[in-house]
Formats: C-alpha cells, structure tokens, sequence
DNA sequence: GCTGCAGATGTAATCGATTACAGTTTTACG
DNA sequence: CGTAAAACTGTAATCGATTACATCTGCAGC
C-alpha cells in the first residue's frame, strides 16, 4: 500500500508536508509543491479515505433506507437523492429493508457508528429499535414522502397526499361515478390516511356512501390490484363499483389486468386510477389517470434538508409540502348508464 | 461523543480490555466483562467502524456501477447484490452512472481509495480512466451481465445472450415469421452483439434474409420501442416486418403502444418479443413474449465471487454463465397470412 | 546589525480503535 | 511450598491521515 510516509519519503519532504500539498497547496512553495506531486504521480499515490474519515469525523455518507428496489417510483426519489448527495460530496449507502424492521435496525445503527452521518427514510417506520431510540435521538434523519406521527419526529418532504386524493375523488364524480372502490397498498401508513382521508372528505360533502367492504387491498403490488378487483367484483354486493382508486400504479395494472381478463371494459365499464406516475403508466392500455408525484425532486430536497441537519444548520420548516400533478389520460371516464 | 476512552474509564479497565470484551469475549473473565457490559450499556456505547476499518484496512463497502436505476430489471439485479451483502457482511455504495464516464472514474476511484473494497459492474464499460488503470490492475472487479472485450478482463456474469437470440428467434421461425425487424438498444454492447449474432445465427441457417435497415434503436427505453416501430414501419420499404424483437422490455413496451397507436394488433398482426421479464410484462395487454433472466441470482452470484476476489481466493472459473428461460406469452404468435 | 514578523516546513499529538508485547495474577502440579 | 505454565490485563505501538505548535529561514525596517 503507498501511503502518505512513502510519498513523504519520495520527495524528500514530512508528511506534514504531503498532506498539506494535497489539501491546501497555498500553504507550500511552488518548489516543494512540484517535487511532492511527482512523488505522488510516481507512487500512484491516493490518500486513503478511512483514515480521513477517522480524523475529521465525517464519513460524507448518508444511507437511504427503502422497502423495495424494484418499485420505479422509489427508484425515481432514489435518482434525485444520489444527484443531490453527489454534488454535496455524500455517497450513498443503500439500505433494502424489505419491510423488516431488523433490517432497518441494522441499517439505521450504521449512523450511530459512523459509518454514515445521516439517514433518508423512504419507508414509514422509525428505524431505530427500542434500545437506540434515545440515541436516535441526534440522528440527522429526514423522511421522504411519509410522515412519522408518534414519539418522534423529524423533518419529511412529501406531497399533499389529502389533496391529492380528493381532486382524484372530484376528478371521477365530475364524471358521474357515484360507487367506488378501494384498493389501497400499506395500510398502517400516513400516506394511507391521508388519502383515504382526502377521498372520504369529498364523498361526505356531496353526499355520497361509502361502504367500508369497498375498501380492500394492503400492499402496493401488481397482485393486490389483481385480488382487490376480484375481492370487490366478486362478491355478493348487489352492485359493484363503477370507479377503482388504486393507491399506485402497480396496484393499477393488476387491477387493469384483471378487469380484462374479466371481459370489463376499461373506461367504458370500469373507471381505474393510479398514484405515482410511474413511466409505464402513460404506455398502459388505456394510459392510466394518476397522480405525478415530483420524485426526483423530493430526493434532491431530502438530500438538501439532511444537510442541514448534519451540519447543525437551521431549518426554515420541518416540512415541505411539494405541489402533486392530476395527470387525466384513458383510463377515467364518464359513467356507464 | 462516547468513545472507547471514556468507556474503558467508567468501567476502570484500559481501552484493551473493553475493545477485548466487545470482539473476543472469550478473552476476559466473566467478572469484568460484566463491569465492562455495563459501562457500555451505560454509555451507549457503539465502535466507531471508520476507526475500526482504518485499523483492518478494510472497508466492508462494496460500489455497485449502475448506469440506470429506474430499471427494474438492473435494480432486481440490486436486490440480490444487497441481499448477498448484507450476508457477506458488506454495504453497498450505490453509483449512478448514468451513462457518463466522468461518473464511472469518480465512482470506481473509491476503490483506489479504500473507501470500497471492490467494484460490482452493470455498466458495460471499463470504470477506471486512463490514468488509473494500472491501479485498476489490483482492484477487486465483477462485471454483471456485461462481458468486457479488450485491454482488461475481469470476472463476469451473465447469460448466453447468443443462445437466447437463438431461442427467440426459433420460437418467432416455427409461427412461420420471416420478415424481421430489431429495436436494440445500447448498441456498443458485448450483449448487443451477442445477442444480435445469435438472432442471425438462426437466419442464416434457415436462409432468411436479414437487411440491415431493419436494425433500429439505440438505448433501452420505451421512447426507443415507439420511435423504434415509426422507423420500422413508416419507410418505403415494399414490407413491413411481421415479428420485431425488442431487446429489453421496456422497448417493448414502447413498441406496443406505437404499434396499437397505429391500429395494428399484437400478435395477430405483428408479433414482438422483449427481453428481462420484467414485472409488468406479465401483465401488458398482451402478456409479454421474453427472456427470463435470473436477476437476482446473477446479483448474488456477483457478490460471491467479488468477496472471493477480494480475500484473494482462487476463482474456480472466471466466467459464470446462468441460465435463462423463454417465456411464451400473448404478443407473439402465427404469422399473418 | 539587530529585531520582528511572515512564510515554509518539520515534529509530534491526535482521531478511535486494535493488538503485539509485557507484566501480573492465578492455577497446576511435583 | 516452589516453580512453570496459563490466564488475564495493561502499556504502548500502530493504522493513515490531519493539524497545532515549534522551528527555521529570509526579508523588511530602523
């Protein structure tokens, strides 16, 4: 291994000397400065990063914990977060928790032993077990797209999931519906409530029921959407729904699928929305109406926000709210009669 | 912050015996092992890893090159490169390269620099810049699905991409298919090429004739299947193809939609094939014609050997071929008469 | 020529661990 | 009881950097 002492030696210089070449060349003459970097070329020389580390106390990485690689919508948020950590100098420490909280432990802890200097929560749990909770108390943490309601709290960039769901909700009435259908995804989250929340509120207003078999479904999974349409059409309820919220899009192409695959016509029979705006959506059969949601954005916030809070600046809020987007293609339309 | 300092002072041991206690227990008597658990408890003491790793000189980090994360199927590849880490004890540093050199370099000089013990390619070329490559010599490396030709060889895994062009296009031969047109993607490849010699492979055994305009594309994105299909499609030549074969999914994707755009139907009218599996392709409309390839196996893989490579143990082979599966779905089927 | 100061470089402490080696205590056994 | 070996613990070197402080050189100003 060449180390600094080797190059030192090379050039005939301390390694004092090496280093400050390195990092703050103003504080070394031209001369030395020459002899020290071709000392370096010729060594092949290249400081090592632990050892850096170890002295600053800075690891300049952060680890994003999520519950699920293969969901492109996360991937997107993901993008930004390695754009954003990127230019910041971070790297980025990829946590697949898989939904299991030993999981998230594990890779929450690396905070606590330097391996990392903050975290970025995709997923909706507090990833700290019970023994850590008092030292997770210092963590810089920041939550994209949900929101921890409970013992602690920390900073969460999302969208306006309550909004959201009821322009979705206004969006189908506008079009006659009046009975509809559920199939949401994880349905102990924020993100749930907040939607359901949203929809219910609009269906109150004007006036309309809402049954609560109607609501099926609790993973965001393309075989979710395929149960959940078989769950509300199937059973003995005189009258099945004329419009199907789906809480993401992979929930939409397997409602989509199944309702096919039951010769319903989708608009003309069944009305089905997505979430997300994943890219495929907009390539589906009919194109699914859904929401966008500024993925990539909120991962170059979240990495911003996590800087501040590892580098113990203010805050100016502990929450932003991004603007979401109704985006209205083929698979809405109006009611049957 | 808590070190092994104060530490060692609450339980009155030196710093030997605590570091002793918490890796090789056997090592101390029960009676100040108890002592010592107890000043850790507490203190809430954690091990600083970045002293731990500049110590060992090892990093227990793995940098996994990925020109894409939006990709289900390179990010299942992920999952099981993770999954294997997590086993092996290694984090992964996530690199999106996004196609760019520049990237690349930066990425795989954390190799150079001990912040990763070795280098998990999905890129398809050689990482290092020109000025590191002699480095680069003695740098742990594994190439995913993508086998490097050329001035440096490393370890690789992947699939019989020849075979599976073969496969596909023997699948396409016996619905009586013979005009045929490609949408490829990155087309610098070493799977580009294998592939595209196996499709000819069987063409010039059955004396099919294969013009070479009928190759179109140039990345693998769904923008490529449509623009794909409109080059195909809207020239002057005297007939269209009758089977295209898109060499990924996403493609695929693309080249539906344009297809059912411009009225033709799949398969009655035109046959298409993918290449991935991935998740959706089961459930297009209709279910994809493609490629199983073992994703998450071949990530796993990877991490195996890049661990043996990285403790200097023999390679048995440094070339893994895994298999793949024809999958006989819904969008291709007899040609048109 | 001497003092003072700025600038360049070296020496050595430091970060937080691990571990070779030394020293001390305990145990085993004649 | 004495001695050697074994078991335990402490001291200090070490990993590879950074950096406070010390030292040395050179130059300006009186």
């Amino acid at each position: 291994m060449t180390n600094i002492k080797k190059v030192s030696e090379l050039a005939g210089v301390s390694t004092a000397t090496v280093s400050r070449t390195l990092k703050s060349p103003e504080l070394v003459t031209e001369h030395t400065r020459e002899k020290v970097m071709k000392a370096v070329q010729q060594a092949g020389y290249r400081p090592n990063w632990l050892a850096t580390s170890v002295k600053t106390g800075r690891s300049n990485s952060i680890v994003v914990l999520v519950p699920n690689l293969v969901n492109p919508f996360f991937m997107r948020i993901i993008e930004g977060i390695e754009q954003g950590a990127q230019e910041k100098g971070y790297s980025v420490l990829l946590g697949d928790t898989q939904g299991k909280a030993s999981r998230e432990h594990e890779y929450a802890s690396m905070v606590l032993t330097n391996r990392a200097d903050g975290l970025i929560q995709l997923d909706h749990s507090f990833p700290f077990s019970a023994n850590d909770a008092a030292l997770a108390e210092k963590v810089p943490m920041v939550s994209v797209c949900e929101r921890i309601e409970g013992e602690r709290r920390y900073p969460f960039i999302e969208l306006d999931n309550y909004a959201a769901g009821r322009a979705l909700t206004h969006h189908l009435i506008s079009y006659g519906h009046s009975r509809f259908g559920i199939i949401a995804g994880q349905r102990t989250s924020q993100i749930h409530h907040d939607r359901l929340a949203g929809i219910k509120s609009v269906l109150k207003e004007e006036g309309i029921d809402f049954a609560d078999n109607m609501l099926v479904g609790g993973s965001y999974r393309i075989e979710t959407g395929i149960e959940g349409i078989q769950q509300l059409f199937d059973r003995d309820v005189p009258v099945p729904p004329t419009a199907v919220f789906c809480f993401n899009d992979d929930i939409a192409v397997g409602a989509l699928y199944e309702l096919k695959r039951r010769g319903l016509r989708v608009p003309q029979d069944v009305s089905i929305t997505g979430f997300d705006n994943v890219k495929v959506s907009a390539y589906m059969d009919p194109p699914l109406t859904t929401v966008d949601q500024p993925a990539y954005e909120m991962g170059r916030r979240a990495v911003d926000v996590l800087a501040q809070l590892i580098n113990r600046q203010p805050l100016q809020r502990t929450r932003e709210i991004l603007p979401f987007q109704l985006l209205e293609r083929g698979s809405t339309g109006p009611v049957k009669i």
